[in-house]
DNA sequence: TATATTTACATAAGCACTTATATAATTACT
DNA sequence: AGTAATTATATAAGTGCTTATGTAAATATA
């Protein structure tokens, strides 16, 4: 017995509410099943504001059609959250200029897989034709409270968020720096040849017939690794790094797996520099079957002091 | 620039909950605009409590699929408002009994043409078919949006509370001895004699040549009126009563214009007795030409110190 | 038969909105 | 230029839900 859905048509908006709640919280679920701290409500106004680029209360009340009290209390919760900041206009001290925080659009990018998923997902079940809208809610609903939705939500995002190994190309090019500079100045500080190198891939890796890795979620960069010709068949495994906030996603060890795949099919023979600071680094190339070998004196790298090579 | 819209099936929680934030809106006006003091978030609890007759706080929470304490809170709210009554279980103290009070019984047979004519407007918006949820949702929206579902809801529940005058039907029986009697209990009181002709309005009115009518706002009876046969082509115009909620929609006008017309066909004269204290009646009698006469010694009526005629 | 568990309902607090109103800063008006 | 009107945002209080928890009565269990 379900008063609401039988009244069909003279229930519209209790319907439309209970169905509105019902998809609510089947996306926060989503939402925490990967991890994303975030909350489906501001939805709207934060991709407003990533869109704008800097936008007004007034502006946001213009484009998200709720009450302006219902604005200011959602940015409210978006500068709670660090996801955006606000200041004062200089020109009209009455406006409040607002944009998102680094850690915004940090969170923009990585929840753009997850929303591809979402947008999927709902896309998979509402597209269809149907001869009125009460007949449209009917369907839909039954997805939600199967958990049919929810189940397929979250395999489209696995899916969106999924790793792919790619070849070097030229639209990672800064990713490619980027990636390797972060981790150099967290641990160590970039040197001017460092730069150099990174800026330079073609020069000092592929073209002297080396090769660039990259891990990558849909269009976005998340890891990267390079294998550097040493001689005829002696590769060095280097320049490999991880995006901060895809920790956790094991895109070192698929890096690493697929540096391994590539050695065994051309017959490569691999070695790397390394730190001993670096323990958990270390703690995979063992793993993939490194052992460590004297580091020669000419060591190219002053910030290492340990070389591995891979035991075939 | 529409946010929420443009963001289409991503947005589809809000999307949703602002549609039914609109519905209700337009709802609450149409119920203002035709005083019914009603909330349409109350509707679906209170339309279950009418349908199962009594029920209970655990059986409207299981098929309304709320939580328990929203059936609570809207139990309270029609509680408040009167239209419910509610008493412990003698079985089971734990459980409360729940059924319509008498002004909410009351109240359901005057919103039932409001609600069949929401009913119309909704269908008319919604059923048709269209390829998916969301060009439902925005069609419907447009019309929300633009007033022209207001003004078709009012439209369709002006048409649902039409009255209309009918001839004697066996249906109305019952309503032609109570419409009387509510009356006459309020300001004199029922004679014998009163509940013999009222019940048997076949013997007394209609077999002898007279005529009843009756305003009726679909199957059901707002106000009767009766012309007896007093000679060959005279006629008393009498027993006339309106229903009390419906009050103020000029159903009393509508009944006296019947009879003038029909008299003026059938080329009858009319005459009724009344009281002085009925004011507003008189008032009527007057506007629709009715003039005052001397009152015969052997008036019929025990209650009448007035006499009036049509003057043609 | 006494205690534990379950059931029916109520209460409390929180959330995402709403309307009504306040508070500044800016613009319009005479 | 000084006051009034308008604009941009904030605050307060209310609404209809939610979850979490409380309370009393009925039922199960030992």
């Amino acid at each position: 017995m379900d008063t609401i859905k039988s009244l069909g048509e003279l229930s519209m908006g209790s319907r439309l509410k209970r169905l509105s709640d019902m998809c609510m919280k089947n996306i926060q679920i989503a939402y925490n099943k990967h991890h994303i701290d975030f909350d489906p409500y501001l939805f709207p106004a934060f991709h407003n504001i990533a869109n704008l680029g800097s936008t007004t209360n007034a502006e946001l009340f213009e484009s998200l059609k709720t009450s302006q009290p219902a604005v200011t209390q959602t940015i409210n919760k978006l500068l709670k959250k660090g996801l955006i900041e606000s200041a004062t206009d200089v020109t009209d001290k009455r406006k409040k200029t607002i944009v998102l925080s680094e850690k915004g659009k940090e969170f923009h990018r990585k929840a753009r897989p997850v929303w591809r998923g979402m947008e999927r997902a709902v896309k998979k079940f509402t597209q269809h034709p149907a001869n009125s809208l009460i007949e449209h809610l009917n369907n839909f609903e039954v997805v939600l409270q199967s958990g049919e939705f929810l189940k397929t939500v979250n395999e489209y995002i696995d899916v969106e968020m999924q790793i792919k190994i790619t070849e070097y190309q030229e639209a990672f090019k800064q990713d490619f720096y980027d990636l390797n500079t972060e981790w150099l100045e967290t641990f160590f500080y970039v040197e001017d040849f460092d730069r150099e190198v990174l800026s330079k891939p073609h020069k000092y890796i592929l073209e002297p017939g080396g090769h660039i890795f990259f891990a990558a979620e849909g269009n976005r960069a998340l890891g990267t690794v390079a294998l550097m010709k040493a001689s005829e068949n002696k590769y060095e495994l280097t320049k490999m790094a991880v995006h901060t906030d895809a920790r956790g996603r094991k895109i070192g060890q698929q890096l690493m797996q697929h540096c391994l795949d590539f050695a065994k099919e051309h017959n490569y023979e691999l070695f790397l520099y390394s730190n001993t600071l670096l323990e958990n680094a270390i703690h995979i190339y063992r793993k993939y079957g490194f052992v460590e070998i004297p580091v020669e004196p000419d060591c190219p790298y002053v910030r290492s002091n340990i070389k591995m090579e891979l035991r075939r």
